[in-house]
DNA sequence: CTGGATCCCCACTGATACTG
DNA sequence: CAGTATCAGTGGGGATCCAG
């Protein structure tokens, strides 16, 4: 735990360049920490939806899919308290809350285009991968 | 679903931006699918120890710390499988065998340094904001 | 409309013991 | 050395009902 970070260039290709980074001290390790923010089964798609504008409560469940309210809900405090998603209620009544991603969210939106770029180059290595090792566990 | 995907320049800092992201159809969602290969408690640390050349089990085992045979295990199987890690077997007796990562997941290494670097520059901020949603809650 | 409360399931993880 | 097998605990997530 708490090893040295520096300041990151990244954008390199190598082995080299890999061990210079780790060389360099630059831990991944802390990762953990993002993963368990934003690796629940509904954070990015919240923080999406939201990126845009306010959204409303329900328009986050019609938007979502699958979602439960329960998880919703939950999913919402989480990334509010994180300071992901800010939350403004209107005491009207009927009552009405919207969230609204914050800066600070969509700088993080950003960062995961890079894994999903990642993912979108490699999507297909992966699923070959797979079916070899696969086909090779069934031999 | 399937949405479409451009390549990404992806150095931007406004909601503007953002919103210009999405509208050109950069959808984040397929992260998920990333989150679900590397989202174990434990595949980064993988990634990362063999990212500098072969690593043998046992030594995977003392370098991790913490972790268990069987999730070493499991976790090394499920990387292997998605062809982040090579797995080597000399069949020497006693057995020896060597786990190094590939390319692809020296990418995925480089891309994870994105999401450590948004962590370094905001945690002292989510914790705050940690802090101060408590407090409201305690009130 | 926006949740809170409750019950339940199961996948992930850990601990321990055994083996080619 | 490098695993496999088995049992058990925990927490994320879903379903449902209730409430301000």
């Amino acid at each position: 735990m708490s090893q040295r970070h520096t300041a990151v260039p990244a954008e390199l290709r190598s082995r080299a360049d890999a061990d210079a980074l780790i060389d360099a001290g630059y831990c991944p390790i802390p990762p953990r920490e993002i993963l368990d923010t934003i690796g629940g089964k509904w954070a990015i798609q919240l923080i999406v939806a939201s990126a845009r504008g306010p959204m409303r409560f329900t328009e986050l469940e019609r938007l979502i899919e699958g979602i439960s309210r329960r998880m919703l809900t939950l999913t919402l405090r989480h990334l509010e308290r994180d300071g992901l998603l800010k939350r403004t209620v209107y005491p009207t009544v009927p009552p009405k809350v919207e969230y609204e991603a914050t800066p600070m969210a969509l700088e993080l939106y950003e960062a995961m285009l890079v894994l999903t770029n990642w993912s979108r180059r490699h999507s297909a290595c992966v699923a070959r991968s797979r079916e070899d090792y696969d086909a090779r566990q069934a031999s």
